[in-house]
DNA sequence: GTGGTCTAGACCACC
DNA sequence: GTGGTCTAGACCACA
């Protein structure tokens, strides 16, 4: 996995986990990675996995069991949802309208340009 | 002013002075408050400002006058303009359209929000 | 059985089996359950029930014969009971002591607590 | 400063950062040593001190200002306050009080131990 | 100067 | 095998 440097690297993972779990690919009440496996394959040092493992531990997202490894939580899509959510409306949102607003960029233009990315993405 | 914990200061200062010179506020050819001046109104150490000042120097949208301060570049509407537009396009709208798939945000939610938005800052 | 996350489950088990030594439920020189029975009832892994053991007896409060189990020591009540007070008295009551000097929590408080507390147990 | 090896060390530290605001010696909206300073005052590395600000960070103890350091909340004492006898209620008494029962201590004798106690520790 | 992140490597308790 | 903690040392952004 390739990171970009404006974003530290353990959050980056921590949005990859989330976004697992968020299309069900990492089931709730199931083992996720190990921090050793995963620090591996994203050639990372574990140290960085640990750091993303907490904080998502923090969110309620994941839960550990003791010599066993780390879990999804119960509930844990719908908090995810949730918590994705909000930081898009409360954070990024803003920012953008501003910015529209600014920049005399239409809501049609956006709309547009979605069907755009949608298609685009649609192909991988 | 109020800063926000994500992005650093002295960026969130440079936005600032930005809308200040896209909005006509600060005409091209005019001067802009010292930084001294700009840091005690902003409550923030001098050398904040000065570093958002070298920046929006790097930019071109300001230049400085040994001895006298900084100055709007001539032409600095449009390339303010243009970089933020460039920016919006290319780094913050991919990050939107991921979170409105992943999320299922329509874009007929975006504008309904937008005209909310549209309506708050005309009161201002 | 639920355990807590602050101590180890090997340590809460054996303080499970310390409690039905100290009450009787199981006497001395009887057998006590074997180590897959024991895991699982409390739905653990074997080891964990070994590391109890193996705990328990270098207390002395149990022993094993080859072949044939772990048996409850002679004399084990008088151990478990001196194990648990001195514990109590020594490691306990300090921590406990210094957080109601802190927090201004009154012996009578406690006294209080305690009466419903054993109102509670009784129940059971 | 000197550490058991029952508890993480970092958790050690958090506690004592805990007691100062506790007990006034540091005031709400005062700053608190920096990372550097503290970890060569305990000794110990400042990676360490780093992990028990974070905690208190994020139990809402303290906050950071960035390139200034870390600040005491407002309100910090309550929290402290409320957090502290939060766990020792629901995480220390109930332990205490089975072993009570079981070892048949009474509430009596805790207090002639507490009121020791306390006359041991004003002497310091 | 401040904190924030990352790496490398070690040791431990636990299951 | 698992995670949890700690050290050592590096580099960076920020004020």
């Amino acid at each position: 996995m390739e990171f970009k440097d404006n974003e530290a690297i353990y959050l980056q993972i921590a949005n990859n986990v989330s976004e697992n779990i968020l299309l069900g690919s990492w089931e709730e009440e199931d083992k996720i990675p190990s921090v050793r496996d995963l620090a591996s394959r994203m050639q990372v040092n574990p140290n960085t996995v640990i750091r993303t493992y907490e904080f998502l531990e923090n969110q309620g997202f994941i839960y550990t069991k003791r010599g066993l490894g780390f879990f999804v939580s119960e509930g844990a899509i719908d908090k995810v949802k949730k918590y994705k959510r909000d930081s898009f409306m409360q954070s990024d949102l803003p920012g953008i309208f501003r910015n529209m607003l600014l920049l005399g960029i239409t809501p049609v233009e956006i709309e547009h340009q979605f069907e755009i990315f949608k298609k685009n993405s649609q192909l991988k």
